[in-house]
Formats: structure tokens, sequence, C-alpha cells
DNA sequence: CATGAATGAGGATTCATTCAT
DNA sequence: TATGAATGAATCCTCATTCAT
């Protein structure tokens, strides 16, 4: 036995060395990338040793994959929550506020994502072909239909979607670049990104008689 | 060590290789990263043996900086066309085409700059503190005067410039993404993404009265 | 160490097991030699888990050495049936062919014996100098009492017994080369082999006038 | 350039390093099989760093195969000798000393070939689908020839040829049982053999009338 | 300018084995 | 009797880089 790769369920302590690993590679992953981060430097980061590491999983891009399959929920989650009967300017601002919220609390989540799919999201094809794609269609659909009936200004729904993941995603994602360009702590960072994102898509959507 | 470095100019021949070597550089990091990218891919793709490469250049991560800080004079030209003595909104829409068009043009360099920053900006925060820092301030400076007259709506301009660059190096960072939730060619990519993005930010810009 | 190694016998399940370990170690170690084969591969064999197998045998070397110990019986078996009251030419050949049902039925214990003498016999040379050795010098001296007697051919015998163990085992360790360069149904092979093998010991052995 | 392994031909510092590089792993191999030999062991005996062994080999079963390939030859060189014009019974002898010869000569490579086969030909299928059985069938079908024309006994070709080989090589891949059951100079040993082998093969294959 | 040769440092895995339960 | 957890020792291999020519 290799360790516990084989069984259905985890044991307690199985499920607690995993979650030790998951963090510590997110710490480490997001900050090197899946090559430039080393085992060992996982390992440490998760105070075991590196065999006792690869008694858990199968190598490195085992964690690296389980991992980033375990974001796409996080990911996804602030998608489902948009209310089809809800208010649709509320609905969408209230979209991007969750999505900007889950910015501020997971930006090494949100890192990691970003450089997979920069790298041509070579090790989660198959989520953007199965549950991604179906919750994404769902929302251009729900979009649609209120453009339709002239709840909200009429744009591509999918550039929109896009526009509100390149927006909120940004802060987390180049928060280097921002923090270089404009010193800031983390509160009024976000404070400030909330306040024009909502402008931005109010003024957006709202639609003038 | 007997390399071109030590000259203060580079011959012809030296200009050439270099050139090449820049181009399979370019190639290679924006598909595989710093760490990820090796000398022997760079080599091959650029037509050359490892050590000739390393005659030319002092290692990986001096292509690396070289590179990158070439591209920073690429994504600050958009920047310098603005016209202070423009239309405002005009001026302002102007470079988000300009942007874009630069994402449309070179997606590799885009994504390569995406990286570095991604990582924090690990090789060229000299440049940020430097020209890049120079040039955000002069715009910042500029929106500013335009929101105090009135000519555009007034929001922060920091994070007006974040957005731009957010939304138009989307297209080319996560084009894997982009791509498997909405297959398209490159020209109706664009093209849609050049008239949402228009009607945003003249939606945005434009003062009610 | 709670092991079962420190009574004197084995109890029924002990037995069962060591069995089961036995012939799960002789498929394994028969197809990848004694350092190619790995605990896990002969565990999932045996199914059962590596740390159950520990529990029963002290390591992989002690597997080995027990099992191959066992087969010198199997191997010397044959041998031991050759009664000096029969008649030489017919006794010779019948060990002959004993020796070649043997290989046939018993394929993976020939090639476990054969890997452990090409690798210099590392594990075993305690039973060439004791039952091993007595058996064939009585075998040899057996011979040589029937040459002396002109019953048969007057040859070296030993030569001889070496001949008899290559020509008889080397339908079974080198099958995959026979299979190679003539593809054939295991009956046909053997029952080639037996008539090839009984004329040419016939033509050496039976003394012409 | 990870090595020369991209040229046509060998430089002389190759062919010589080369050349060590077989010499050493012809000898761990043989005494450890494939995966019981070490690169360290391999360098250690070439008397080079393992590194820079792996500047001239993609690795150890890269070794391997080359090194077995080579062999192949070597195997072949007596049976292609066999003169068709000439006498057959001669012939055959002649062959069976030849091969006797290079088992003395070239024990180590006869291991390392036994080692594979027993195996089960992992390595050099294809050259057993390519020259060898080429080689092979022409002598078969000679044999055959002079067995039709009475001028040798007739018996099944292959076990003929199978019988030879394993006799032969006997000598050297299991001489450790050899020598643990009768220990001998090895040129006695030899001498002892060749007297036997043509002993039994001439008693075999001379036509009685 | 260019390249063949060589190497040191690092890094991923495998695997037999120990230990506690 | 059985197994989950943990680990030390090897071992293969990659790769940037240096050196000599």
């Amino acid at each position: 036995m290799t360790g516990p790769k084989t069984a259905g369920g985890y044991s307690r302590i199985q499920t607690q060395k995993r979650a030790a690993i998951f963090a510590a590679a997110l710490e480490i992953f997001a900050r090197h990338g899946l090559r430039g981060a080393s085992l060992e430097a996982i390992a440490a980061e998760a105070d075991m040793s590196k065999q006792n590491l690869l008694y858990y999983f199968d190598g490195k891009e085992a964690i690296f994959v389980e991992l980033i399959q375990q974001l796409t929920d996080l990911w996804l989650e602030p998608l489902a929550q948009i209310d089809p009967a809800g208010e649709p300017v509320a609905e969408v601002l209230a979209y991007v506020q969750r999505k900007l919220v889950m910015s501020q609390n997971h930006p090494r989540e949100s890192r990691l994502f970003a450089t997979e799919i920069l790298q041509g999201v070579p090790h989660i094809k198959h989520l953007y072909e199965g549950p991604m794609k179906a919750m994404v269609d769902r929302t251009v659909a729900l979009l649609q239909t209120w453009m339709d009936a002239g709840q909200i200004r009429a744009v591509d729904p999918h550039d929109l979607l896009f526009s509100i993941w390149a927006n909120t995603q940004h802060y987390a994602d180049f928060s280097a670049q921002i923090n270089l360009i404009k010193p800031m702590t983390r509160e009024e960072r976000y404070a400030n990104a909330e306040r024009f994102l909502t402008d931005m898509y109010r003024a957006l959507l709202v639609v003038q008689d």
C-alpha cells in the first residue's frame, strides 16, 4: 500500500493531512507556479517530510490537479447564487461584488487559477467542458432573457461575463502591479474597487429611457 | 567572458542573433513561463546551440529580463499616445481600442507580461519605479483634470486605468478560457470585444446632464 | 517482532498465507527477477497488504531464499528417481523425460532457478555444498559404473548431466526466444522436444558393437 | 545539445567514451541485471561521472538496448559461418565448436543475453523478427536439405539448433552452478565440453548404414 | 563565433521497512 | 493477525552553466 489513494473515503487523519498539504501547495504553487514549485518546498510548508507527502498524493501534478479542481467550485459559487427571480441590475451588481469579495479573501486561489489559464488550461479542460460550461450557459441565457425584456442594456452577455471576471480578478491576480503603482491598504483598495465597479456596471446596465 | 556583453554597441550579426533569440524566448516563455522554459527549448526554437545562445546572453534569467524590459515600451506606447488636447471621451475610448489591438497582435507578449506580474514582478520592479510610474502618473493627472472639468464622469482614475488594462488584456491572457467557453474566430472575438468595451466605457464616462 | 517466525511450527492460517505468498512471489520473481520484483507487486498478486506480507516474512530476500530452497527439492526429484538397478539407457532417457515434464509443468520455477544461477548463485550456495552435491555425486558415480561396465557409452558423466539439464531446461527458460523463432503450441513443442532429446541421448549412449 | 546523440557519426572521443561505457555496462548488467544495475555503478566502472555518462546516453535502458543489440551480431556470427558447400557433419560440429569458443571468450555477453531472454525478450523483439529470424531460417533450410539428402540424420532442425544453443551457452550462463558442482580450470572445462559435445553431436548426426 | 565535453546542484520518485495500533 | 502512517536510502534524470578549443 503506497497510501490511502485506494480507499473510497478518507479517515480523519487523512483528511487533516490532505488539507494541510492543499494549503501548503496553494501557497507554493501560487508563488512559483507548477514547475517552479518543488515538493520539498510544499512539504516544508506543510511541515512534513517529502515522502510523507508522497504517501498521500501520487506526485506533484496530482496535488496540483486536485487542488485546482477544488478551486473550480469556489470560482463557480458566486455565479450559482445569481437569482433569476431577482431584480436584474441588482443581481448583476451583487454578483460583481461577490466575485470581488472572493478575490479579496482568496487571492492565492485566484492567482493559481490564473496561472493555469495563462498556460492554456492544460490540466482542467474537462471541467470547462462539464460543470463550468453548464453554469456559464445558464447565466448567459438568463442575462439574455433580461436583455430581451429590456431590463438591462443589451450587450453581448459573454463579453459582459468576461469583463466582470477580468475586472474583479484583476485586483487579486495583478495586485503586485497595482501595489507598485498605487500603494494602499487592502481594505481601501477593495472599497475603492467596489465603488468603481458598481458605478461602471450600473452605468452600463441601467436602461435609459 | 568573450561574449558581446562587454561592448557598448552590438555588431550586425549580434543584433540579428539577439533578435532571433528574443523571438524564440518570447515563444517559449509565453508558453511555459520562466521556470518551465528550458534553455534547450529556446535554443531549438532559435535554431542554434544552447552554448551559442549563452554566448549572447548571460543566462536564462538575463534573456527573460531583457525581453520583458523591451515589452514595457510596447505596453506604454498606447498610453503615451493619449492627447491631452483631444476630446476626453474619444481619447479614452481610442486608448481602449489601441490596447485591444495590442492584445490582438501581441498575445504572447501580453501573456509573458502577465506571468511576470502574477509572480509578483520579481524582475522588473525598477521599471515600475521609473518610466512606468511616470507615464501612469501623467495619465492619471490628465484624467483627473478632465474629471474636474466635468468632461468625463468622476471616478477613481487609477481604477479606471486598472479596469482598461484588465478588460483589454483579458482577451489575450485568458484566451484559453475564453475559447473553451465560447469558440470564435479571433477577428470576431476582437470585433465583439471592441463593441462591448466601447459601449461600456462610453456609458461610464459620458457625463449625463 | 510478533510474527510467526518465532514458533517452531506454523498454524493452519500461517501455512495457508505463506503458501499464497510463495505462489505470488514465484509469479513475480520469475517475471522480474529478485531486484525487479517489488513487495508491492507480490502483495497485490497475493491479495494482501505489503505490511501483512512482511508479518509473515522477514523481507523480500527472505521470501526469495525460502522459495528457491523449496525449488531445490523439485529440481532434485527426477534425479533421485534414477534406479541403479534399472536398465542404464532406459534409466537415463527416463530421467531426461522427467526433467522435460518438469520444465513443461513448472516453467516459472525453472526460470526462477535459472535467474539465481545466472546471478552467480548468491543465495543458495549452501544447498550446492549439501544435498545437491550429494545427489549429483551419487548419480555421477552410478553413471561411471554403467560406463565402466560398458552399459552406456563412456563420456564425462558430469558433462552428460550438464547437457541434460541444459537441454531440458532450455525449453522453459528460453521459451520467449523459442516462441519468437518458431511459434507452436506448448504440447507440440514438448512432444517434439521429447522425440528429439530421446533420439539424441539414445544415439549418444547406446554402445555400438 | 544534451549530448552527441543527434549526429550521424561519432567523433573519436565519443567512440572511445561510448566503448568504455559499453564495457562497463556489460560488466555491471551481466552481474546484476537491468534493474539491479545502477547508473552509479556503471559510471564508477567506466571511471566517469554519472552525468557524463548521461551525456552520451539517454538513460540506463538506452545503454542496455544498444549494448544488447551489439551482442546480437556476436551471437549470429558463428551461425553465419556455416558453409552450405562444406561437409555437413563437419560443418555442424564446427558450428558447435565456434559457439563454445564464443561462450568461453564472452561469458558476460552470453549471460546478459540470457537474462534478456529469461525476462521475455522485452527489449529486442524486433531483432528476432528481423535479422535473427532470417539467419535462423536460412540455417534451418540448409539443415533440412542435408537431412533430405541423407547427409545427416533426420531430426527436427529447430530442435537441433535449440540444443546446440542450450549446450554451448550453458557453460557460460550457468558456470556458477557448474563450478560449485565440479570445480575445474576454465581451460579444462572447455576442453572437456568440446570433447563431450563433439561426441554427442557426431553420434546424433552421423548416418548409420 | 561556435560547439563538443563535462559537471554540480537539484528534484521527483520508488521502495523496503519500521512502528503503533 | 492486520493495516494505516511514516520514513531513510537509493536512484534516475534534468538543466543551467563552465571550460577548452
